[in-house]
DNA sequence: GATGAATGAGCGTTCATTCAT
DNA sequence: CATGAATGAACGCTCATTCAT
C-alpha cells in the first residue's frame, strides 16, 4: 500500500464513520480500523482530530466545485445558470451521500460555523460561484434585492433539506421532481 | 422544592447547556449542577441522558405549538393563514434562541432522525398544523402539488437557516426582512 | 472507606509509587490501584495530576517542619541551632525514606525548579528556620559571608547527598556518623 | 557522513535534548531529527534509549577526566590538589551547562544509581583520582576519617548544588565565589 | 547500511451511570 | 426520595521500536 493509499484509505474511513455516526461516534480508534491502519498511523498524517475534520471539509469543497461547474456557462442567462448549479449541486449530494452527511455533520457544528463566519464576514468575494449569481441578479433586478445570507438561507435551505430527506429515504428525488424542487427555489428568490 | 419544580430545574439547565454546548458539551453532572439537584437525581426524572434529551424535544414542541397557534384562524385565506404560522414561528425562534438551538442540535442528531421517521412514515395526521394547512392548499390548487415533504423543505429549510444566521449574528432579522424571507417562501410553495 | 480514608489512600499510593519509580513510572492508574479506587476517583480529589504532584509536596513540607521545629530553640547559640535543624531533618529523612525520595524526584523535575525560583527570588522571608538561621549567622559573623543560596548549597547539598547514600544502601548512618556528618557541614560554612 | 559522524551527531543530539527537556521530554524521533538521521538509524548505533543514555554518561565522564585531570600534579600538597579538582570539575560544569544537566537527569534517575551502586560497592579502585586523593588524605590524616561515601557527599553535594544554582539563575558564580566555595568544602571535609 | 512510515501499548483524562448513605 | 462519591470503559494522543524498501 502506497503512502497516499493509506491517506487515503484514511480520509475515506473518516468520511464514512463521521457521515453515519457523527463526530462523536467516531473515534480515532475506530477510523484506524475501518482504514486498516493502527491507530497511531492517522497522526503521521492529521495532527489531531480538529485538524482530519477540517482537512476532510476542505477536500471534499474541492472535489464538489468542479463538478457543479461543469457545463456552467457565465453567459448564460441568470435562471438557466440558476437551474443549473442548484441542479449540479442536489445531483451530487443524492449521488454522493456520505459527502453529503459530512458536510452536514461539519456545518452543524463550531467547526462549519466558523467558517461560515469567515466567509460572511470575511468578504471573500470570487470564491463563490453562488455568490456571483446572486449579486450579479441582484444588479440586474432578476433576484429579490435581499441581503445575500437570505438568498442563501432561501436557496440551500430547501436544497439541503430535500437532500437529507431524500438521503434519509423520507422522499425519492427523479429527474422531475429534482427540477421541480428548484424551479420552487427559483420562485423563492426571483423578482 | 417540590418534584415538579425539582423535574423543571432539570429541564430548563439541560436545555440551556445543551443549547449552548452542543449534546457531547453538557455533561449530566454539569447538568445537575446548574439544575441545583445531586447527579443521581436526574436518572430519577429521566431514565437516561437519551430519554432526557427526547423529553426535552417533546416539551419543547408542546411549547411552541400554543404559541404559533395563538391568533390562527383556520378560516383565513391560506396565504395569510400561511404567513401567520411561519411568522410566529420565525419570532418564537428569534426571540427563543435557547430553544432553537436545541431543536437545531436535536435535528442534526440520530434523536431527530428517528422523529421524523416516524412522523413521516408513521401517518400521523392531525397532530401537525402545517401539514393540515399543505394539504388543504395542495387539494385547493393554492399550493404547489408536490410531496409534503418537499413542501415542508421549502418551507422549514430557509426558515431554520434563516433563524440560525440570526442567532449566530450574520444577518439581523427586523420585522421587515421577516415579512420579506416569509413572503419569498410562500413565493416557493404557493402555485 | 470515608472521603478523607480514600483521599489519604491516593496521596499515600502516589507518593510510595512516585517516590520507588519516579513521576513517569507511576500511571494514574497504577496509583489508582495501589489506592484500591477507581482510576477517575482520584480526579474528584486532584484536578490533575500535576496538581496532584504538587499538592503531595506541600502536604510532605507541612508534615516535615514541625518535627525538625520540635524542642528548637530560638536563643540557644548559633551552632547548637544549627546542629539540631540538621539532625532533625536527616533524621526525618532516613527514618521516612519515601518522603525523602519523593522530595528528591521532585526537585529534580520543572515542578521543584519553580518552588524553588519562587523562594530565592520571592524573597518570601520568615516561612524558612534555615533562612533565619543563616541570616543571623551571617551578621553575627558566625557563619561566612556567603551568599544565602551558596550557603544553602553547603548545607543541603552534603545532606541530601548522604541521606540518598544511606536509603540507597551505600553507607549506614548511624547516630554517630550522623553527628561526625553534621559537624562537618558545620565546618563548612562557619566562619 | 561516516559512520562515527552518525554516531556521534546522534550522541551530541541526544544530549542536547535530554538536558534541556529531560529522558521523558526527549523522544527518540525528536533525537534522531535533531541529529539529522532517521528514526531507525539510532537502534543500528544504540540498542534501545536505555542503553543511549547509559553509554551517553560513558561518553561524557570520558571527556571530564581529561579536563579536571590537565595540570594536575599528584605529588602537589593535598589542599592544593583537592582546590584542583574541585575547581576544575565546578568550572567545567558551568562552561558546559548541557553536559551538566544531562549529568544532573542521569544521576537523579535509576540508571544513575544503578552505575553508583556498581562503583561503591563493587570496589573498582584506582579508576577515579577522588577516590585516591580522599584515601590518601585519610591516611595522611589530613582529611577526616570518615566512610569515603560520606567524604563524597561532603564534596559533590555543595558542588553540584552550587553548579545548578548557577546554572539556574540563582547565583553568579564568578571566579572569586568558586575558590570561596570550594574552600568552604576544604573546611567541612579538612581535619 | 540507512531510512522513516507504521505500529499499538500505554498514557492522562472524561463522564454516564450506579448505589450506599 | 435525594444525594454525590465512586466507578471504569472509552476517549484522543504519544512514542519506543520494528521492518519493508
Amino acid at each position: 500500500m502506497a503512502n497516499m493509499d493509506k491517506r487515503d484509505e484514511i480520509v475515506r474511513a473518516a468520511l464514512e464513520l463521521i457521515a453515519e455516526h457523527g463526530f462523536h461516534g467516531a473515534p480515532m480508534s475506530m477510523i484506524a480500523g475501518r482504514a486498516g491502519v493502527g491507530a497511531g498511523t492517522i497522526y503521521r498524517y492529521f495532527e489531531n482530530k480538529d485538524i482530519l475534520i477540517n482537512e476532510l471539509y476542505m477536500n471534499l469543497e474541492n472535489r464538489i466545485y468542479p463538478v457543479i461547474l461543469e457545463g456552467y456557462g457565465e453567459c448564460k442567462p441568470m435562471r438557466e445558470r440558476f437551474l443549473h448549479l442548484c441542479t449540479a449541486l442536489l445531483r451530487y449530494f443524492i449521488e454522493n451521500p456520505l459527502d453529503f452527511r459530512y458536510l452536514e455533520q461539519f456545518h452543524n457544528s463550531p467547526y462549519g460555523v466558523e467558517i461560515r463566519r469567515e466567509r460572511i464576514l470575511g468578504e471573500k468575494e470570487g470564491c463563490d460561484v453562488f455568490r456571483k449569481l446572486f449579486e450579479e441578479g441582484v444588479a440586474n433586478q432578476v433576484i429579490k434585492d435581499f441581503p445575500l445570507v437570505l438568498l442563501y438561507a432561501l436557496v440551500f435551505g430547501p436544497l439541503l433539506a430535500v437532500a437529507r430527506d431524500h438521503i434519509l429515504g423520507f422522499i425519492v428525488l427523479d429527474d422531475h421532481l429534482i427540477a421541480k424542487a428548484i424551479e420552487a427555489c427559483w420562485d423563492g428568490v426571483k423578482r
